[in-house]
DNA sequence: TGCGCTTGCTGAACCGGATAAGTATCGAGA
DNA sequence: TCTCGATACTTATCCGGTTCAGCAAGCGCA
């Protein structure tokens, strides 16, 4: 049962190769009645062009590459990663275009797996997650011409295309309405060190917080356990923290029992603020108040970017909103009250 | 800048294109002297053979595909979509295979998925999860002849291939456990009602509890907005159960919230049991005991027994272990204590 | 009536590889 | 010395589409 081929369809049409493909893809050259014919005939025997023989004449191969370089344990629970990818794949299907996704464990890793599928022809661009400090991936992806979207802040995208949101205003917003309810000593329980937005957000934490509150900012891999780890280590010391910004919401969460654990309660001892709002925020107890944004429609919105760079349109670096904080119930003031302190 | 192909190869080597195909392919007909000269000239220029020129040759796509078809709110923070990806993207990418991936919002649209691919040539094989009961996709992929592997229970599968883990042992596995401590009014919320699965465990749940316990089962879609509803409505019923076992790791999650808003203690009033173990059940507190399972190995399964059938060997079903229960902090004896039941 | 233009199609070349068939070279054996 | 066979290639064909050049028919118009 060999799969029907252009071919079968001319004959069946009585027609040449070429008057099917004028047809199927709406090019003169045919008329409306034959048009009609062909496509009646190929719908009748099931075919489709293959997208191998088209791909061969210098056509798309209407594929986008994601690989993904993150430890398989913080994958899988953290909502961000689908909402991304559910969000570029949208808009893709929308133009019919698929996505090839490979899971990789280090940058050498990704850059092997998109220099073969560059080189194989499999994909016509890519986007690049995560990125890093001195992301040895951007320029590896500059040199091979490979049309790319990052997903990140312009700093440290060179000359590839970015898709970023502003990190540092959230953190700002986050502070600031901690500030407001009376907190002075509050701790950031970050990402990856080595991560961009990381180093952005321990910036602007610090000049949030630099002369108007104490503040500390610990780093770990995302993992609840170094969450709940991190925490306990910060509300055993004797100035503990009276709030605690996460940079995810699965450490939140673990921040969250960490402090059950030690017989605080969330928010009347600690306030907790997590990065990365997700239905996970809203099923805990108390709710979380969230740094939330709609990551599906960043997906979306990279994916767009980058088939515009795909089709050589002109396209510059996109904004996405900064996270809007969604005060809950685990933030409110710190024991003892409002320290006085004005707003704003 | 275009890409070099075999003639830029041949040519800069000084021989025939059939010569460095020979060569790229560990063919005979070349002298290992040439070989050695063809693949270096072909490294330094940076030069991969197009798939689709490859695919055009009757070779394969060297591609799996995979549609995944559950509401974007699940799909985020479930765990066990990125784990099983991930097993299986790992086991892909060992044998250079790549993975196409797509979501869709219902079937009608993922059969159409498969059609276009499977049509168009991108694909070798699919693999189709989230079982239903009279899946309308078994019959659609047994007619387009689509080599499958069906992650879920052969009584579902047709003349499909399924990759399948005994859910009924663990249900089994779960009430004895529960029973054994005690328990005799025992809550279940499950997922969707329409998937295989969910209607295998319900038939078990019902058999193990059935003369023993007091039994009850809730459905659901698997958020932990509905998981934590369904805990409010079954706990605020006179004769509340003393135990509930989740269906997914974030409904339990959820439920344990849901307790403790109406003061209910965690596992001193109520016993708490997780399907899915994850990251997340080890971070909340207490912790959850929980069904846990590879699913990393499952998925890596699946896509060997697709690649086996792809390659035309004869493979069968392939049944993997049970989920095994990890007990932790969410059960005990229900209040009042054991009573007076005797084990096994 | 003849010219040029448009319409609707055909035939052939081409994309980049794989591969079967053909060929030149060389060494070994009769 | 001639043949045989292996070795190391080349040449040509094919895969399934796209696309360009060509061509016949029909039509408007001078």
């Amino acid at each position: 049962m060999r799969r029907p081929t252009i071919t079968d369809v001319a004959r069946q049409a009585g027609v040449s190769k070429g008057a099917v493909s004028y047809a199927l893809n709406g090019q003169p050259g045919v008329s409306e009645s034959t048009r009609a014919r062909i496509m009646a005939i190929a719908e009748e025997i099931g075919w489709r062009p293959s997208s191998a023989a088209r791909a061969l004449n210098g056509a798309r191969a209407r594929t986008v590459g994601l690989a993904v370089c993150r430890p398989a344990r913080t994958l899988g629970v953290e909502p961000f990663f689908m909402e991304l990818i559910s969000g570029i794949e949208g808009e893709l299907s929308d133009r019919s275009y698929a996505l090839l996704l490979q899971m990789v464990t280090d940058h050498e890793q990704e850059i092997a797996v998109y220099r073969r599928w560059w080189g194989e022809g499999r994909v016509d661009g890519a986007i690049l997650v995560d990125l890093n400090v001195d992301d040895l991936r951007v320029p590896a992806f500059e040199a091979l011409g490979l049309p790319s979207v990052v997903v990140g802040h312009p700093s440290g995208a060179g000359s590839l295309l970015p898709v970023w949101s502003d990190d540092a205003h959230a953190v700002r917003e986050t502070v600031r309405y901690l500030l407001a309810l009376g907190h002075r000593r509050i701790a950031r329980i970050a990402g990856l060190p080595h991560l961009v937005h990381t180093v952005l957000r321990d910036r602007a934490f610090a000049e949030a917080c630099d002369g108007v509150a104490e503040y500390v900012t610990v780093h770990t891999d995302y993992t609840g356990e170094e969450g709940a780890g991190a925490t306990r280590r910060l509300l055993s010391s004797p100035d503990r923290p009276t709030a605690i910004v996460y940079d995810n919401d699965i450490m939140a969460v673990a921040g969250l029992s960490a402090a059950r654990e030690l017989r605080l309660d969330v928010p009347g001892d600690l306030s907790v603020v997590a990065w990365n709002d997700s239905p996970l925020s809203r099923v805990v107890h108390p709710p979380l108040t969230a740094l939330s944004r709609d990551i599906s429609a960043y997906g979306a919105q990279a994916a767009r970017h980058l088939l515009s760079l795909i089709s050589g349109e002109d396209v510059g670096p996109y904004e996405d909103g900064a996270a809007r904080l969604t005060p809950r119930g685990s933030t409110a003031p710190p024991p003892g009250g409002r320290d006085g302190s004005s707003r704003g």
